[in-house]
DNA sequence: CGCCGAGTTGAACTGAATCAAGAAACGTGG
DNA sequence: CCACGTTTCTTGATTCAGTTCAACTCGGCG
């Protein structure tokens, strides 16, 4: 099986005998995103959370200008999904896409809960996920509010020094909130400084 | 008991049996707090989750410039915490301030949990609040990406016109991500086109 | 009365967007 | 392995949205 990561994952996330995991990935399906092709499109209902086992992928959506934005990366070990979509069953306003060829490991969204009832640790580590992604989303709501595009940039450079070198420039751009072009500014200006 | 919102609050959200409502009920205290006072201050670990049966709170944060942002209001029926401290442990980086004299109804953090193992409707309760928490988020981030100031007043009367009354508009301004001079000749700015 | 916080307005300034053009890097097919 | 087109990145000139600072108004409240 190819699920390396996703096991080490889970065991360092929850305290979960050998057994329980192995029940649980068993239960996983795989999926294998080529490089530029898509696990969502907008207007599609999310039906999955997706483990990345290896590989990229990026979450964007399209403005009406056709302008992309992305919301966010996921190298190996995240979790990506449109929980709005999936749990609230409505077509989703993003795309999943891959950066690079990607395996992913697929969650259906009623297994966790169905673990959850089974087992209370399942229901522990999804509460984890949770409020780890909404800790994320916090951090980022604030730092759009209060802090420049440089401190935007440095701030991503420090929780994701990995990312740099794998993600095209614009889109790191998009993902700050700001063009390509004002990227490229902010970086030589950062470069002449040290 | 002064909890009539909260009860109308569970039984819209949860298909819940009168006894096991009463009974979770009957788990909470009540907090009042007058206008101007804190339930919440930074360098604090936030405890509980604060359910608001009457009046208006806000949740917000100082840069090291001593700015205020405002990361949400908190009307009659909404849940106010800081789930990152609660969750994590970890001293808060905001404050919870009263805007108006407010009745909170205290849910400790382990007791939606302790429900959840015994009756998996808490559980799937606690879940749908997650879920509307990183709705909400999402939503935000979006906009903060993609709106100008114009577009996210708008969105902002659109979804929460009765607090454009209770709420200082530079507060607004805040929570918006701008100066209170700038929402000021925004509005001015729609005034004079309809 | 006088004070104070909230809101408005103006003028100058600035960070970032836009538009346009060129340079570098990249992948693909011949 | 080179030649080609395409995408990415950079740079410059200009514009624009939003900030900053300062002054002034208004309404409430001691």
């Amino acid at each position: 099986m190819n699920n390396f990561r996703l096991t080490s994952f889970l065991t360092s996330n929850i305290d979960i005998d050998k057994n329980n995991l192995e029940s649980m990935v068993s239960q996983c399906k795989t999926k294998f995103v080529k490089k530029g092709e898509y696990l969502l499109k907008e207007g599609e209902k999310c039906k999955h959370s997706f483990f990345v086992e290896h590989g990229l992928l990026r979450q964007y959506a399209l403005d009406d200008k056709g302008k992309e934005h992305i919301l966010q990366f996921a190298p190996e070990n995240w979790i990506v999904t449109d929980r709005e979509s999936v749990y609230f069953d409505q077509p989703s306003a993003y795309y999943i896409q891959a950066l690079e060829n990607t395996n992913t490991i697929l969650f259906e969204e009623s297994l966790i809960l169905h673990l959850s009832k089974q087992d209370p640790l399942f229901l522990e580590f999804n509460n984890k996920l949770l409020h780890n992604h909404i800790r994320q989303l916090q951090r980022r709501i604030t730092l759009l509010i209060s802090a420049t595009a440089e401190e935007r940039y440095l701030d991503f450079v420090r929780l994701y020094p990995d990312l740099l070198l794998r993600v095209p420039q614009w889109q790191i751009a998009s993902y700050l909130g700001i063009t390509a072009e004002s990227l490229s500014r902010v970086r030589k200006e950062l470069a002449t400084k040290s």
